[in-house]
DNA sequence: AGAATATCTTGACGATCGTCCAAAATCTAT
DNA sequence: ATAGATTTTGGACGATCGTCAAGATATTCT
């Protein structure tokens, strides 16, 4: 058990909190208050469980509500107390659930990653040929553009965010790799629709599509109606020579 | 003449100061008070321009100290009070020369901008075979990225920015548009060393190598001293198959 | 030199930030 | 129902933010 500065009371890290702990070193991760007095063992175990899994389904729902801040502002101007008034609850909970700011931010980053990065699975795995699935993946690319440019740009907002605050780059770095592997799968199924292989590496096929995409989506967002179809055509055109 | 709020002084817009005014609205624009009389007309002309080049010298001098900290802080954690400490001024002194902070920092992005985009046009330009080309391209990338990485980061935080804020759009559209035009010069180039031309598009090869620079950049910040390596072994691999 | 102007300092302002805590409210187990 | 634990509230704190303006200082012009 870990005793907090001032405070006398004790503190246990509970299962999700220890997958949220990052590469933070000791300053605050986010703990729970329980009785200083344990039960023996066994049978408290599901029960324990229970509230484990119900403490991190809030830090969820909080984190869900501060995604949606954070794509509205941007991280600069997102404040704690913003992110509480898009949620349902007030200010304070904030740290009951996150031992700070960056803790909560890096729980955002973490939770976002699944949202996104089997975003082309269906397609890619549904093609059964290479117009199929290029019609799809261009559907849904400017689907995506379209839609969900406001989260997007927040992607683009935290890994710029990594560059200068070391707690976020391991997880920034973990879902860049994933989105270099979504890029990959669709290329490399492409490719083997035609009985070939992608001609270049997964790291520059990433690199490819992620800076047309972050093009498009600052054109798009200053209000360029051209933005979506020239990302189409460059992709369109791009794509069969490269797998 | 515009009054200008509260205050009884009148005020005027400087040369510099219109260059300045980019796409804001009605916000505080940079001016300068100056007698309620004006003069007649020719014999001050000179010394009026001379006037408004002392203006905007220091309009340049702070916004490189505001470049030095927000390269060091980020756009986030960036406060007046930091750069103005950062200058050999105080804080007060930057809203002489500056309508508000947004004026600063699209200030210091078109300032930014002179030093970034010649970079490689000595090489460009030198070089003599494709060899030699990629030999100087190779040295300067890496170079860039080991010397100038505080710099570069703050680039695509201050591009991500302006995914949110509508001010820095127009600035940092110039800016991409500049460094593409870069990036195809170089490629250009090598094509016609070697009797060719490029194969892609401007936009795509932008695409490509900001996206490898950009992930060769995090991945060097975080430490891993095989970034400039692995970006060289790229760019080398691929520039050959573009151009 | 003295007056006028330009530049800079200094301190204050209200707002808002992240954090913390005591108490109220809610839930759980007996 | 009651006690104890958990969860939530709401206000307070010190710090810091951008902005502003009055006055001190430096510069320029006559």
């Amino acid at each position: 058990m870990i005793s907090q500065g001032a405070s006398g009371h004790y503190w246990r890290r509970g299962d999700a909190v220890i997958r949220s702990l990052g590469v933070r070193k000791e300053t605050g991760v986010t703990q729970r208050k329980i009785e200083t007095t344990r039960r023996p063992n066994r049978p408290s175990d599901r029960i324990e469980r229970a509230r484990v899994d119900k403490f991190s389904a809030r830090r969820i729902e909080l984190a869900e509500a501060a995604l949606e801040t954070l794509a509205e502002l941007g991280y600069a101007r997102t404040s704690l107390r913003e992110i509480a008034q898009k949620s349902e609850f007030t200010h304070g909970v904030l740290h009951y659930y996150f031992s700070d700011k960056v803790d909560l931010i890096c729980c955002c980053v973490r939770h976002y990653k699944a949202k996104c990065v089997t975003r082309y699975d269906q397609i890619t795995s549904a093609a059964q040929s290479r117009d199929e699935l290029m019609k799809g993946f261009l559907e849904k690319l400017g689907e995506t553009v379209r839609d969900e440019a406001r989260m997007h740009r927040l992607w683009y907002d935290l890994r710029s965010q990594s560059l200068f605050e070391e707690a976020f780059r391991d997880d920034v770095a973990e879902i860049d790799k994933s989105l270099e592997d979504m890029v990959w799968r669709v290329a490399s199924r492409f490719a083997s629709l035609g009985g070939r292989q992608p001609v270049v590496s997964r790291g520059a096929l990433y690199a490819l599509f992620d800076g047309l995409f972050q093009r498009c989506l600052l054109r798009h967002l200053s209000g360029d109606r051209k933005a979506i179809a020239d990302l189409r055509e460059e992709v369109e055109r791009l794509l069969p020579t490269v797998a």
